[in-house]
DNA sequence: ATAAACTGTGGAGCTTACTCTACAGTCAAG
DNA sequence: CTTGACTGTAGAGTAAGCTCCACAGTTTAT
């Protein structure tokens, strides 16, 4: 699919798209004959997680590291379970923080007397 | 206590405590007669919590709204209750997602022999 | 009493992550 | 066959979030 597709099914504009291309977080995509640029539905997933992670606060750097850890066995066996268990660490840091805001928050809410009727 | 402690009980720099006192993340603080600037305790933790909230992906804006919300009344309860409520939601769809990611990682993990003697 | 450490201010500079501009080729519809 | 949407490249500009600099007053230790 081109590029229109791809912006369409991600949120992204196509400047992101072609930035994170140009930061090597997403593979040089195949050409058509007239130099348009044919992305795969890989390729739409791995945009679609790059947004997650974004979200959850890993830099651009952080995410092109993870996803080459996981694509590619470049690596020493023992220095990539190293990183993925540090990663998965970092990763329970930031689930136990988030459930300790969300605490607050619920804490907050709950001094309410609107609470118990908005709470889904 | 002065800037000195604060850097110091925060791993924050004296820039940045000044950077969030301008922006209005924390309030300015009591000053000693000589201009110093002397913070209180409460701030310390202010500030612990927004280095926490930055870590998990969330912007110095939504971080000052989120703070202002928690510790005003200066909005109807329906109103402080529904952006309450929102964000509540919004962490729940980041520890989700958090947990997405960590299975993935965790999937990479055990296909690999060292997995059961590294993972504490 | 003087050097070293700390504090203050204002403003410039830097990095990350886009975002936009300018200009040109391509393609589909009327 | 031309107009408008889409695509391409290169490079400049922007916003957020710091970070550093220059210069000046204060305080502490020797």
């Amino acid at each position: 699919m081109k590029t229109k597709q791809v912006t369409q099914l991600t949120g992204l504009t196509k400047d992101t798209i072609r930035f994170y291309e140009k930061e090597q977080l997403i593979p040089p995509p195949s050409r058509d004959v007239n130099g348009y640029r044919i992305y795969s539905e890989k390729t739409v997933e791995q945009l679609n997680m790059i947004t997650m992670a974004k979200n959850l606060g890993f830099t651009l750097k952080e995410i092109k590291d993870l996803t080459q850890l996981l694509g590619k066995n470049n690596l020493t066996q023992q220095a990539m379970a190293a990183k993925l268990i540090e990663k998965s660490k970092e990763i329970d840091a930031k689930i136990t923080e988030l459930t300790n805001i969300k605490a607050l928050i619920d804490h907050a809410l709950k001094g309410m007397c609107e609470y118990k009727d908005k709470l889904s």
